[in-house]
RNA sequence: GGGAGCUUAGCUCAGCUGGUUCAGAGCAUCUGCCUUACAAGCAGAGGGUCACUGGUUCGAACCCAGUAGCUCCCACCA
């Protein structure tokens, strides 16, 4: 048989991949076992993978393989998100490609198009996650548009409508002019910008100059929006500016339309701002919208849908509101009423989806009152806080809370077609229904108004932000309002994995979700993952160019070793910064492991069973010493997985393979070559070699399950993704030391004689002579502490005896805990002692 | 403007309860090696005032205060 020295991984993943499937291991259902269950953080159906994707899934896969080895019921649902404005946006550029308008179509045809679209390109993203080994339930996979989870959606909109937890009203809202919807406050992201503010001078009134004499020409205002000025409705100043105290009352002129507005007083002015004089333009802006509505002002909105200026803005009409500013400022400087222009810093809101500039406008949505909804649940914040729903890293905690105490209330409507339509109906007189259907909607109307017929009513044109479906993600993929057997059994869900950015959009909803409609914790953990950056730490974006195709990672270095390059730099809640040399490290780890079988595979075995059977001291040593070893990396690694530092873990069974596996102990079995070895030692080997093949499986799911079976003449009983997970047992520290010092000493024989690790293990087992007495009183001392052995034998020989006499060296000494304590404390006091002497003697 | 976090080797980061893992890991670098598992490898080596200043302590990378720089989140300054 002639191996490769390199592992090709091409094919063996896909072979395991479709064994796994096939054979039904991804594959969940309800039963006596304990769940643990993850629900995916639903990716865009309009999405493809990218570096963000590959880190969150990986991350979600390790645990849930670690579980189901675990012999825990493991269920990973997947699915997929409709994300109205993402998929509307795509849906309506592919109809124009095809020379189709969407205002041309109906709404049923447009949907049919969106389907048909979601149908065709839909699943691309979860074929992708295949490819990357992620062991979902597949059979599960759930849709946010679905009819079921469209039905969990409808059912909780009536339910928090009746609760007065949903309301339809009038306020100003942030509108995206290129989606043509409204967007939530989370949706638009305020970026830095420099601004020009204009000085534009305001004519004062005739009865004004009248009024009062020895005036200027006008009030200069400084405003960066000048667009808006056919607005403006009202000057406000400070009451107490004594600058403009006497103008208070009196009236100036807008340019350009000439408008008469007054000028009023509010303390909300600052001062120090500009000249003090502040626009006042209601239907624009929120603070503007405020004064207004305590002065009871007009709000003219000057604007169209799409960012034009409106005709009843009286000037300019149809003109771009940027191509308008120029115009304006053009206009205003030949007239002479353009006083200077100057720089500022401001930060100006763009939609999240399209990136247009946000327009404030005032316009009837739906909204869910979220003081209301606290007062209800405090749980949602009191929960997080004591770590009910734990946070990883936990410095979140703060950001979610921050966010929760100033929270407002939540902007739901979208105008938007591709979405849950809101189920609310309308008759002609202006009144409205909540209700299931459209038929309840009609029987609800014919109560209050008997000769009302289906043609009289019509259903909310608007559907709910997508959001308003995934926060009750974890619920209704398992048909929770329903109250399925599913539900029961897999709610709440144990960790969720997802990144910082969505902490408000998704994941405080679902833990509001959760709390409002189940009366429990959606999950358990919250493993916030990093941003994926390139090396110069710029975020990985298609514009720059950055973004590594990850499909063809994944061909060049297989998916197990870009599995490991990405998770080897990834400790929670740090952005990773890809490197391509990480994940040439996971390609040459999946080699080093591949040799490592080679070698395994290919010693040859004592003919004479006799002699074969013997074990030479120094086999039984090297393998006692590695038991040791593996169950302290174990032991850590567990450690690490409860603290969700799965780099660290990764990187200790890294260390484990190479240095103390491949580089000590197989060195310290390995036979001269061309002798053979003993069946006993190569049985060990080949014991040790699968647990650490178990105790990497999650991280590298391929090249483990491939060895796994090689290492075997016969295939195993159960492949390696449902074998025993190694279990971590209790040590102590001293062992550690132990273990330390043989492989110090075989490496200082080793370097002062220039002898293999095999021969240099001989002499110390051989020789007292050699050994270095110092490296083992301490543990002698130690050991003696323990009663395990008495002081005065204080020779490394017969600690050696000691060690190999007993075959539980690293079992627990449970009987000797209190002892360990107790030695324990005596060694802090006197490592007291020894730390203060010295500073004396400094001293 | 408010809040949170960070600063340790060339890079990315560990360092948990102050003292035997205390100055660490991986990568990168340098020097020797194509040695019969592996050059996608092996054997070695170098490299740090733990941001700065003070304080607490017998003892500080770690606790406290201040300073500087960076990052993120939130916020209505026209």
């Amino acid at each position: 048989m002639e191996l490769d020295k390199h592992y090709l991984h091409a094919e063996v993943e896909q072979k395991w991949y479709a064994y796994w499937q096939s054979k039904g291991y991804f594959d969940s259902k309800p039963d006596q076992r304990e769940p643990y269950t993850i629900v995916i953080p639903p990716p865009n159906v309009t999405g493809v993978l990218h570096m963000g994707h590959m880190l969150n899934n990986t991350i979600q896969d390790v645990l849930i393989r670690k579980a189901r080895m675990e012999g825990k019921n493991a269920c990973w649902v997947p699915g997929t998100d409709h994300a109205s404005i993402a998929t509307e946006a795509k849906v309506v550029k592919m109809l124009a490609e095809q020379g189709i308008q969407k205002k041309d179509l109906s709404r049923e045809d447009f949907l049919k198009h969106a389907w048909d679209w979601t149908h065709k390109y839909g699943g691309i993203i979860l074929e992708q996650l295949k490819k990357l080994g992620a062991s979902c339930d597949w059979k599960r996979t759930r849709f946010t548009m679905e009819d079921d989870l469209s039905q969990a959606v409808n059912t909780v909109f009536i339910k928090m409508f009746r609760d007065g937890l949903i309301y339809r009203g009038t306020k100003m809202v942030n509108w995206d002019p290129k989606g043509l919807t409204t967007l939530s406050d989370e949706e638009v992201i305020y970026k830095e910008n420099i601004a020009q503010l204009y000085y534009i001078v305001y004519p004062f009134s005739e009865q004004t100059k009248q009024a009062i004499s020895g005036l200027s020409e006008g009030l200069i205002i400084a405003t960066t929006r000048p667009e808006t000025l056919m607005g403006d409705v009202a000057i406000c100043v400070h009451p107490d500016d004594e600058r403009y105290k006497h103008l208070i009352g009196q009236t100036v002129l807008v340019p350009i339309v000439n408008r008469e507005v007054p000028i009023i007083a509010d303390d909300y002015i600052d001062q120090a701002f500009g000249t003090g004089c502040l626009k006042v333009t209601p239907a624009h802006d929120e603070n503007d919208y405020r004064i207004g509505e305590k002065h009871h002002l007009e709000a003219i909105d000057v604007l169209t849908e799409d960012g034009k200026i409106h005709e009843r803005a009286g000037a300019y009409a149809g003109l771009d509101r940027f191509a308008c500013r120029k115009q304006i400022v053009k206009d205003l400087e030949e007239k002479g009423l353009l006083s200077k222009t100057e720089a500022i810093k401001n930060t100006i809101g763009h939609s999240e989806r399209t990136d247009a500039v946000i327009e404030k406008k005032i316009s009837t949505q739906w909204f869910v009152n979220m003081q209301l909804f606290m007062q209800k649940h405090p749980e949602v914040l009191d929960h997080v806080m004591d770590d009910q729903i734990a946070f990883h890293p936990n410095k979140f905690k703060n950001t979610y809370k921050h966010w929760l105490s100033n929270i407002k209330d939540w902007n739901i409507s979208r105008q938007l077609w591709w979405g849950h339509r809101i189920p609310a109906w309308y008759d002609n007189q202006g009144h409205m229904v909540v209700a299931e259907s459209e038929a309840e909607a009609l029987l609800q109307f014919q109560s209050l108004n008997a000769t009302i017929q289906l043609k009289d009513i019509r259903q909310d044109d608007d559907v709910l932000d997508t959001w308003f479906s995934s926060w009750l993600w974890p619920i209704s993929v398992f048909d929770g309002f329903k109250d399925s057997e599913d539900f029961k059994y897999y709610y709440p869900t144990n960790d969720l994995v997802t990144g910082p950015d969505i902490i408000f959009f998704w994941v405080a909803r679902m833990v509001m979700a959760g709390y409002a409609f189940t009366g429990q914790k959606p999950f358990s953990n919250v493993y916030f993952t990093g941003l994926v950056r390139d090396k110069q730490r710029r975020k990985m974006s298609k514009s720059l160019g950055n973004s590594p195709e990850p499909l063809e990672l994944i061909a060049q270095f297989g998916a197990d070793g870009t599995r490991m390059g990405l998770l080897l730099s990834a400790p929670a809640g740090n952005d990773i910064l890809y490197d391509e040399s990480q994940l040439e490290q996971g390609r040459n780890f999946c080699n080093k492991i591949w040799n490592a079988y080679r070698l395994i595979a290919g010693l040859p075995v004592h003919e004479d069973a006799l002699v074969s059977a013997e074990q030479l001291a120094s086999d039984k040593l090297a393998h006692q010493w590695f038991e040791m070893k593996f169950q302290l990396a174990v032991n850590a690694i567990h450690e690490d997985f409860n603290a969700f530092r799965l780099s660290d873990a990764l990187m200790s069974i890294y260390k484990l393979i190479w240095d103390d596996f491949c580089s000590s102990y197989l060195e310290m079995v390995k036979p001269p070559f061309g002798q053979p070895i003993a069946e006993s030692t190569l049985s060990q080997a080949k014991d040790h070699f699968e647990a650490l093949l178990k105790l990497l499986h999650p991280f590298m799911p391929f090249i483990t399950e491939e060895l796994y079976h090689a290492l075997h003449d016969s295939h195993p009983e159960q492949p390696i993704i449902v074998s025993a997970y190694p279990k971590p047992h209790q040590t102590h520290t001293l062992i550690n030391d132990l273990a330390l010092g043989i492989v110090s000493e075989i490496r200082n024989i080793r370097n002062s004689k220039g002898l293999s690790p095999k021969q240099s293990l001989d002499i110390i087992i051989n020789t007292s002579v050699s050994a270095n007495y110092q490296v083992w009183e301490g543990i002698l001392r130690k050991l003696a502490n323990l009663n395990q052995i008495s002081y005065n034998q204080q020779k490394p020989e017969h600690c050696l005896t000691f060690l190999i006499s007993t075959d539980e060296c690293f079992i627990p000494f449970e009987s000797q805990i209190d002892q360990v304590a107790e030695a324990k404390k005596i060694a802090d006091e006197i490592t007291y002692l020894q730390g203060f002497l010295k500073s004396v003697e400094a001293k």
